[in-house]
DNA sequence: GCGTTAGATTGACATTCGTTGAACTACTGA
DNA sequence: TCAGTAGTTCAACGAATGTCAATCTAACGC
């Protein structure tokens, strides 16, 4: 149990709640969230909102700032794409190349790679170029 | 929330869990893994790693298999690789290129997750040039 | 058959998690 | 200064989670 999976786990402890998915996912789409709004969009209490920006906080998923009695907040992207970069670890292979595309579509099954952290994953990981 | 949602923080439960997240990093060396093998390495007693097991099979994350009285587990990547999809769409931008060089750029700010030390995947982190 | 072994299930327990009302803190505007 | 507002913290609660001893089931070897 390496100290590095104690953090990885604690990120996927975090966005393993549906409310905390939810308030991941709006994120991603303004750069910053008000939390007046998550009052709004979310069917839970003002604690329970507070509790779970704390957990995403301490997670390092977001990031708060303070303006005047206003909260906002702000998703830490390049915590999510670490975490991508470790699962790709365990499930290399090709990836999305377009967002508003179709993306690569073939998510079918070309031979992965027999271990994760073989040494000619060089090859392989060539073959991302977004 | 979506039901999609509801699939995704699924798999994210059953990932932020140390010994789970342990589990599936020993099946993405092996094809297949054998559950007398989690029982040599993992420091929990029989009913729990069932336990584990099954909630990590509820997750689809892996794939159980009986050979007589034995039980072998393999992990579906496609599952991971959705996930990784999903993510991509809350942080998009250029992933790892290659082994050698020096990454994209962007990620290479500081570590986000706490690096890995002295574990068998500090080889292949090497890869990931944040 | 019969004992053994691999692993799952069950039942019980302690711990953690998610939720809320109430109290609190910090800022605002009059 | 003082009432009102935004959001946090606290205390308490029920629900879910992780763990293990005991038990069960199915396959094995003899």
């Amino acid at each position: 149990m390496t100290r590095e999976a104690v953090a990885a786990t604690e990120v996927f402890k975090a966005l393993g709640d549906p409310i905390r998915w939810n308030i991941v996912q709006q994120m991603a789409q303004q750069e910053e969230l008000a939390c007046s709004v998550l009052e709004d969009t979310l069917p839970v209490s003002k604690p329970t909102i507070s509790y779970h920006t704390k957990i995403l906080t301490q997670a390092g998923l977001i990031e708060v700032r303070k303006r005047g009695r206003n909260y906002f907040y702000s998703l830490r992207r390049e915590v999510l794409r670490s975490l991508m970069d470790e699962m790709w670890l365990l499930a290399p292979g090709p990836r999305l190349v377009s967002s508003d595309g179709e993306g690569t579509g073939d998510r079918a099954e070309r031979p992965v790679l027999k271990a994760a952290v073989g040494d000619d994953t060089s090859r392989s990981a060539a073959l991302l170029t977004w």
